[in-house]
DNA sequence: CGTGTGACTGGGC
DNA sequence: GGCCCAGCCACAC
C-alpha cells in the first residue's frame, strides 16, 4: 500500500463495528481530502481485502451486483435495513 | 492537455 | 417514494 488515502480509507472500513455502516462522503470528509467518488474508486480496488458491505451509499443503497451479496451480511450481524437498503440514520458508526 | 468515466451527493421535479 | 441533472475528484486514453 503505497497510497496514503487509499490506505487512510481501508483502515476507516476495517474500523467499523459489526451492524454499523459509514457513507462514503462521511469518509471521504473523515479523511479530510478526495471525495466520494475517490472513497468509492478505492473500494473497487482494493474493496476485496475489508468489510464493504459496512460502506454505503448516504442513501443506504449499494450497486445492484453488490447489494445481493451484502444483504446477506447486514442480515448476519443484524444491521438495520429495509427494502435491501441500510437505514443509515440508525446503522451510522458510532465513531460518525 | 482535452475527454470520458465511475462502488458518489444534493437538489429539483 | 422515484428519476434526472449538475458538481465533484482522481485516473485511463
Amino acid at each position: 500500500m503505497d497510497d496514503d488515502f487509499t490506505e487512510a480509507v481501508l483502515e476507516v472500513v476495517e474500523q467499523l463495528p459489526p451492524g454499523c455502516v459509514a457513507t462514503y462522503g462521511l469518509i471521504a470528509e473523515r479523511l479530510g481530502r478526495g471525495g466520494a467518488r475517490q472513497v468509492g474508486r478505492v473500494m473497487s480496488l482494493e474493496g476485496h481485502s475489508v468489510p464493504w458491505w459496512r460502506v454505503v451509499r448516504a442513501d443506504g443503497s449499494l450497486p445492484p451486483h453488490l447489494v445481493v451479496d451484502a444483504q446477506q451480511h447486514w442480515r448476519d450481524e443484524g444491521t438495520p435495513v429495509r427494502n435491501g437498503r441500510v437505514i443509515v440514520k440508525d446503522a451510522l458508526a458510532p465513531d460518525f
